[in-house]
DNA sequence: TCTCAAGTTTACGTTTACGTCAACGTAATT
DNA sequence: AATTACGTTGACGTAAACGTAAACTTGAGA
């Protein structure tokens, strides 16, 4: 069923945000749910360019810039010079995406630095104080 | 020279920020540098701070993640209890940094196909129109 | 019919992360 | 002595991304 549709509070529940979210997404005209009389109707496509919001919202984009890059998939680039700036913008949006790759593998790094100085520390003192005055008494 | 130390617009050129941006900094507690009568003397460590700061900004992070990211490295954990709540601490960053790196990955994926359809429409029209008519003219 | 959950609009409040003056200090240069 | 560069502390402003409260409607069920 390819067309089914979703209230505000499927799609709240299923991404994990409140309907408010949702409303100021169309406010900033995010999406353009369908009315059915007074209550909001939201198609899959409506629900895929919220998805895609908030991935975007998980790497640190702000509303508009996710748009940007959803707004790449359709084709409002009809001459060359469109083309060509289509593909100098996903050149530019991609070195930014490495970059945070990158950000992210060093900072993993990090953690997994931070996790092997923990766990070495358990191993040196592997009886904890409270357990040896217990033990003592 | 590990002693050397930066003023407040060396560390801002070199970063690309404003001197009120690491002022902000100050303001919430994020760096605490030395003073040189009235100026702002920045050691390596500051330096480093602020550039880990920054670095959680690119992925999204809100300053104060950053610098509870920052203050696992710093050993303020004694005991046993602490130390295993840090390590909980590192796998739930983790997850969410593996996450983003999936939601990375994603994206590149997106940008790949909307760049190959572009190229492949510029194969179909090797000639611009506006070529084509100087060339006729 | 009454209620109750779910939805609606309108409007003001809040947090984060700075920007933008204003007014002043200090040190080197002209 | 005056300019210039760089720095300082307030203090207020702002944009983004919602939160929250108020007051209303609407369709489905007891």
């Amino acid at each position: 069923m390819p067309d089914r549709t979703y209230s505000i509070s499927d799609l709240a529940s299923e991404f994990g945000v409140t309907t408010r979210t949702i409303r100021f997404y169309e406010e900033k005209g995010l999406v353009h749910p369908r009315r059915e009389g007074q209550k909001r109707l939201y198609s899959a496509a409506d629900r895929v360019r919220i998805k895609l919001i908030l991935r975007g919202k998980r790497i640190g984009m702000s509303l508009q810039e996710s748009v940007e890059v959803i707004d790449l998939y359709d084709p409002e680039h009809n001459n060359e010079e469109q083309l060509h700036s289509l593909i100098s913008t996903v050149r530019e949006k991609r070195e930014r995406l490495l970059q945070q790759k990158k950000d992210i593998d060093d900072m993993l790094a990090g953690l997994d630095e931070v996790q092997s100085l923990c766990e070495q520390a358990l191993q040196d003192k592997p009886a904890s104080p409270t357990t040896r005055n217990r033990q003592r008494r």
